[in-house]
RNA sequence: GCGCUCGUAGCUCAGCUGGAUAGAGCACUACCCUCCGAAGGUAGGGGUCGAAGGUUCGAAUCCUUUCGAGCGCGCCA
């Protein structure tokens, strides 16, 4: 994705910030007239004793000042809170340290944060409509069998993302292809007759390349059911599409099943075929036809990809005149590109030659390249505590999704499947996915939630409802100073997944407020005599539990009041 | 051979587009429940960020080279 210039709603501490970096704008311009202008940037320093958020803003001063980083520093601070004092009320510290200036927030501001959590629910932190449409693929399958492991990850990956992308403010559309297209619906076809007239002859020979999977005979026998034996001397021309389509389209039905019990969502299951039928593949080609970015060659089409960066020309349309899967994506790809300001595919593993050529298609197509952006969700090893399960699709055993589901539940598969960055190879453990105990990083996240709510049976209900409005003055223990700061990262974070696509980033921050949450459960006592203190710390309890929940939900994972 | 991705603690991995003493979980060691859920918390040991050069105030991060691992390179889909 590329940095976008969106804002999500400020929150007092951004404007704390804001307020802070345009006076230090002025005082540059002011103690160093030959600076260039150039935007000032905060960042977390790592080490949380340097405070809050530092700018490097002195150091590229070096050359202009001819001083050292700490001394322009030190005469920066100095020049700002000569400009405007008030900013002491902002921060609790300015420091010129080691060149860098360093600002910790002042807790009020952090109380306000947590104010402005509690007004705003679940919605806290949401970007305005920025009314650009990204179309978001994922998922995608041949439509010969049903979904596997790997359609778990991109699945996870995407729905989470799209979740982030509406969270900040894009109108996300998100779909699925159906590879209907191709020589595999045949494939389908024979296989699933073969199975049906296995019913009547258990000595039927399945087909060279068929698909030997378990999940064909109960469709074989559904149609057994309904129409007896009226296939079994049928000619082939009226056995083979009838049995093709009944094949794909019970699969698809199954496909669309697993994936809404999977907690993903869909606004568009595209037909291939359909792309055919109604002349769209033809219109993608013609395009590149038009562009002059095809020729030719032994009877065939081919497209110059090589112009693009790619390391050979493609072939679209074979010597038979049929298309090729490339061809079809053209097509696809040249829809998707037209209707959306972004778009963005996630392919599986296997797919890794051919985000150049996307790209590059982007580009012939007359779009620029970064219209167009290719995640790739690496492979996965499923192993069950030291033993790796087979899923060797040739021998037929194939591990599907609904059965990871069926073992470890939507929770735990969902994050799991996020929890890794895409380009890492993932080695999912069903064991310790189903384990109920702190090697799961999924009940450590979700026994947070369950505590807070732990913590709300045991308080009085009317003192829960008053929290909402209660003054926050009383938090100022570090721990309940940081808990505050963690929830106010939310609209960052969310931003950042959405911006690297980097949906796992999410599993992390969900795993920091819970620390976090669990330090100052340690720390501080929650139902104390005093009623101010108490009122403010279920204040932030509330609050906190909002952001946890939200946060599980931009993953598709339950924020459970008890476990 | 060409291309893509990855080499960070014993293991599994983060590292926010170049920042300060490289982090987390697990495992290991030692602690913490008369009190809101111990599915929790605290402390400790453990690293030449695969290697070598380069760019600059500053590199795990960017560039080049190199070693190693995985994957992809059909008129299959």
């Amino acid at each position: 994705m590329n940095p976008t210039i969106t804002k999500p709603q400020p929150l007092p501490h951004d404007d704390a910030l804001a307020t802070f970096a345009a006076t230090l704008q002025e005082a540059i311009g002011a103690v160093y007239p030959d600076a260039p202008q150039s935007a000032i940037a905060f960042e977390a320093p790592r080490n949380p004793q340097f405070g809050d958020f530092a700018t490097n803003a002195a150091f590229s001063l070096t050359r202009i000042a001819k001083r050292s980083p700490q001394d322009i520093a030190s005469a920066l601070v100095a020049a700002v809170l000569e400009r405007r004092p008030e900013l002491r009320e902002s921060f609790a510290e300015i420091t010129p340290t080691a060149g860098f200036i360093n600002l910790r927030i002042a807790p009020a501001i952090w109380q306000a944060v947590t104010a402005r959590v509690l007004s705003d629910g679940a919605k806290f932190g949401e970007f305005a409509a920025r009314n650009m449409r990204i179309s978001l693929e994922f998922g995608s399958a041949n439509p010969t069998g049903p979904l596997v492991v790997v359609q778990g990850r991109t699945c996870s990956l995407g729905a989470t993302l799209a979740n982030a992308m509406r969270y900040c403010g894009y109108d996300v559309f998100v779909e699925w292809i159906i590879n209907d297209a191709g020589g595999q619906l045949d494939t389908l076809g024979r296989s699933l007759y073969a199975r049906y007239r296995q019913i009547f002859d258990p000595a039927f020979p399945m087909p060279e390349e068929g698909y030997p999977g378990d999940y064909l005979p109960p469709i074989a026998q559904s149609i057994a059911d309904n129409d007896a034996d009226r296939w079994v001397n049928a000619p082939e021309d009226e056995w083979l599409p009838y049995f093709s389509k009944t094949g794909r389209d019970t699969l698809v039905a199954e496909q669309r099943e697993t994936v809404q019990r999977f907690g993903v969502g869909y606004d568009l299951w595209q037909s291939e075929k359909e792309l055919h039928d109604t002349g769209k593949i033809k219109a993608g080609l013609e395009r590149l036809k038009e562009a002059g970015h095809t020729y030719e060659q032994d009877d065939a089409l081919f497209f110059k990809a090589t112009e693009f960066g790619d390391d050979k020309d493609r072939v679209l349309v074979r010597r038979d005149g049929r298309p090729t899967y490339f061809a079809n994506d053209v097509a696809y790809h040249y829809e998707k590109l037209k209707r959306a300001d972004k778009v963005v595919d996630i392919l599986g593993p296997d797919h890794h030659g051919y985000i150049g050529r996307l790209k590059g298609l982007a580009e012939a197509l007359g779009y620029s390249r970064s219209h167009l952006d290719v995640m790739i969700a690496q492979q996965i090893t499923l192993v069950r505590g030291n033993e790796i399960v087979s899923m060797s699709k040739r021998a037929g055993h194939i591990v599907t999704l609904d059965d990871i589901i069926d073992e470890v539940g939507v929770d735990a598969a969902r994050f799991f499947f996020v929890m890794l960055a895409p380009e890492s190879p993932l080695t999912f453990d069903l064991e310790l996915a189903k384990e109920q105990s702190n090697e799961n990083p999924v009940y450590y996240v979700q026994y947070g939630h369950a505590r807070i709510a732990s913590v709300f049976k045991n308080a009085d209900a009317g003192d829960v409802e008053a929290a909402r409005t209660a003054s926050l003055e009383p938090l100022t223990n570090p721990a309940e100073i940081a808990l505050a700061r963690r929830l106010a990262e939310l609209p960052r974070v969310v931003e950042n997944v959405v911006e690297n696509l980097a949906p796992h980033r999410l599993t992390r921050y969900a795993r920091d407020i819970a620390t976090d949450f669990h330090q100052f459960y340690h720390e501080c006592r929650v139902l104390v005599d005093d009623r101010n203190l108490r009122f403010a710390r279920l204040g932030l309890c509330l609050a906190t539990q909002t952001i946890l929940a939200r946060t599980l939900s931009l993953m598709g994972v339950s924020a459970p009041e008890s476990m």
